[in-house]
DNA sequence: TGAATAATTGAACGATTGTTCAACTGTTCA
DNA sequence: TGAACAGTTGAACAATCGTTCAATTATTCA
């Protein structure tokens, strides 16, 4: 007989690479992050800016963007009163096709 | 002046599409089920060998399956008393590589 | 038929999550 | 300096989520 359970458990990615896989689409798995990824993919932009094109509050925003920065997903840019996001990873937009190509089909 | 929000908005995918790709991820945002089809991607499974390779329950493997199989990420075979699990999409392994080079940086 | 096995299901529970609200920090400029 | 503006933060709340447990369905085989 073959063991079938040892042989998967053995080629499985580690318990790590798993979770912060997991926890990597975590952050993409919510419409107000994928919304603000999507803003960023065509401009740079200010939180009131991004605000404005998700027809949402700036705090709501801003608590987002947060966690979008832990992950490293975006970058920010202090430039007076105004802080401007950009992409920080050139993953995102590769992503983002990976998914809507599952998506459409 | 240009109205930047306006071009953005106007640039940005639908409501829709980004809802559809949100739930997409929000299903690969769970380390329960990227390590399900993690197994899936070495070998078809039944729920058994599945639950034995995550030490987890039947029981919680199964919600997890039925969640996975919704999304077309998956798909059942049935045999005897057995149903046997594997991959339903060839962008499966293409959405995890893009994911671990983010996480490999 | 009936015991054993494989899988699914629904309710219940605690844990996590996203938004709101109000307070706060930091910068500009009159 | 101080009013106005941009952004951040923490607490609180409802909503969603994953696991557990017990019950149920479906299949095999003695």
């Amino acid at each position: 007989m073959e063991d079938i359970v040892a042989k998967v458990k053995a080629k499985m990615p580690s318990e790590d690479t798993i979770y912060d896989l997991a926890e990597l689409f975590k952050v993409f798995g919510d419409s107000t992050r994928t919304k603000i990824l999507s803003c960023l993919e065509i401009s740079e932009l200010c939180v009131d800016d991004i605000a404005a094109c998700l027809d949402m509050t700036k705090s709501s925003v801003s608590h987002q963007l947060r966690i979008l920065r832990q992950s490293k997903l975006v970058k920010a840019r202090k430039s007076g009163k105004e802080v401007f996001y950009s992409l920080d990873d050139d993953h995102v937009t590769k992503i983002f096709e990976c998914g809507l190509s599952h998506i459409n089909e």
